[in-house]
Parts: structure tokens; C-alpha cells; sequence
DNA sequence: CTACAACCTCTAGTCGCTAGAGGTTCAAGG
DNA sequence: CCTTGAACCTCTAGCGACTAGAGGTTGTAG
């Protein structure tokens, strides 16, 4: 019980200045202090931030590792729950990947057409510049 | 020379507090007035807020918009600085898309492996908590 | 004239951080 | 013990691309 954010930081290579954040919206909580002021951790602190470190690299919310942290500390509850926040944060992705993925072949078309000649006859702007030479689906 | 903001908007399908947001960054010039100190817009700006549209959907931001902007009204100009601009958005979607990739896949395992019992036995959560069990290439 | 939609400016918020100013505490070394 | 510098503290504000609401004015149809 006598770990400095610092330490914190360095274990869980989470920043100082994101574990004062996560701890600004409640995602932490306040730790007890030094005489000094300063904040003191335990192991049970580091753990719960590599939880939340690890649920951002997969990209969930913090209002969703905000539910999946209180359903970890509810063992005996169904996990129902983490499961659908799961699925519903990969769909999520899903989407995410099918929209860059179209994204990504309009750009493709855009610069093969690019005979890097004149701005006048240039296939990017004149593609920006005219709805019609699009094939994206937004349209 | 007589649309309103509100036609403009419903013409290019861009908000009018979002054409306000362009205005107040440059990237569209400050319009005429009204008498009544309401701005009113020409077809040129039409067009220019509809290059604009485009070019946010196919992900370019801000900057890189303002610099094909700037070349599409250089017609004479070579457009090797457009196709850069492009290719170099097209590499960062591939990135995204990458990253994304790799995201679901390890979402697809921590999912599939979640048996809907308690949190106690959750995969969801226990992936999470323990990095050992996660392959993802972020560790 | 009235009423209401659409316009205006200004401020502040979203999300998840990030950074810097100005100050205090801690701990190693002399 | 003193000094020094790293690490700590709080607070404010910024990033990007919008978005929204408060409080007020203008335009136009009925």
C-alpha cells in the first residue's frame, strides 16, 4: 500500500497524467493520500488499471470498462452482460472496418486515376470537386 | 448571390452550425451580408462546401482539405502535391484498418470463448484482467 | 400587425486524453 | 543539516471536428 503514481505509471504503463484523468471521471477510485499530499496505491489498484489499459487497447469506452469493472467485482452475477457489451463493441468495429474498407477502394480508384499532370485534369480534386465521378456509398 | 445559410445547408447536406465551424477556421471565406446581417452565399460556395463534404466523408481532414482547396484553384498547377496528399490519407486508412483487424479478431476470441455463465468463469472479463490470456500484438 | 421559423453571436460541451504553469514534497548526496 | 533536482500537486486549457443551447434579431407568410 504504498505505491506513487509514478510507480503506478511505470507497472502499468498507463501515464501519470491519464491515471489523474481516469481517476477525474470516476473510472478510479480516489486513492488515500501521504502527508505530503501525494497519492498512495495498492496491488488491487494496479490490477484494476491494467484492466482498464487493456480494455482501451481493444478499444472499448469508458462507459463500457466503467460496467465491465463493476461486473468483475460481482463474481457470482451472470456475465450476460459483459458478453453483450462485447458483441455490441465489435460490431462496432465491424462497421468500423467495412466503412474504411469502402473508404480505403474509392481512394484507391481516386489515385490510380491520378495522372500527375495539371490541377485542371487532376482525377483527386476533379473526384472531390464532382459528385458523380464517386462510386462512394454515401452518396 | 442570394442563399441563405439554411439553403446552403440543405443544398450540401452540411450542417449550418458546421458551415459556421468552417467559416470561423478559414475554410470557407466569410460571406456577404444582409442588411439584416445574415449571411448570403453565391453558387461558387455551393460547390466549394460540396468539395468540402466530399472530402471529410472520404476522411481527409481539416488541413489536407484546405491544401486541395487551394490547388483546385490553380488549374495550371501540377497536382503531384493532390496525389501525395491522397496516397498519404490512403496509407493511414490502411493503418486503421489493420489496427481494427487485429481489434476484432481478439474480440472474436474473448467472445466466443464467453460461455454466458458467471463473471466469475467470464472470458470477457477474465481477458481483460489477465494479459497472458489475450494475443494481442499490443503486448 | 402577428407569429414563427430562421437567422445571429457567444459560450461551452463531446471524447479521451495531453500539456504546461506555478507551486510543494521527497529523497539522495554532499 | 542543507541543497538540488526529480517527482509530486492542482488548475487551466488545448487537440480535432464538430455540436448544442442561451438569448437575441430578422424575414416572411398569413
Amino acid at each position: 500500500m504504498d505505491i506513487s503514481i509514478g510507480e503506478l505509471s511505470r507497472r502499468t504503463a498507463v501515464k501519470v497524467a491519464t491515471i489523474r484523468y481516469y481517476e477525474s471521471v470516476a473510472l478510479v477510485p480516489c486513492p488515500p493520500r501521504s502527508e505530503g499530499r501525494q497519492r498512495r496505491y495498492g496491488e488491487h489498484e494496479v490490477s484494476r488499471l491494467s484492466f482498464i489499459r487493456h480494455a482501451r487497447e481493444l478499444g472499448f469506452d469508458i462507459e463500457a470498462i466503467r460496467e465491465l469493472l463493476a461486473m468483475s467485482a460481482q463474481p457470482d452475477q451472470s456475465c450476460a452482460e459483459a458478453d453483450r457489451i462485447a458483441r455490441r463493441h465489435m460490431a462496432e468495429v465491424d462497421r468500423r472496418i467495412s466503412q474504411l474498407t469502402a473508404l480505403r477502394a474509392e481512394l484507391q480508384r481516386m489515385v490510380e486515376a491520378c495522372g500527375h499532370g495539371r490541377v485542371g485534369d487532376c482525377r483527386v480534386i476533379e473526384t472531390l470537386a464532382n459528385h458523380d465521378q464517386c462510386e462512394h456509398a454515401s452518396h
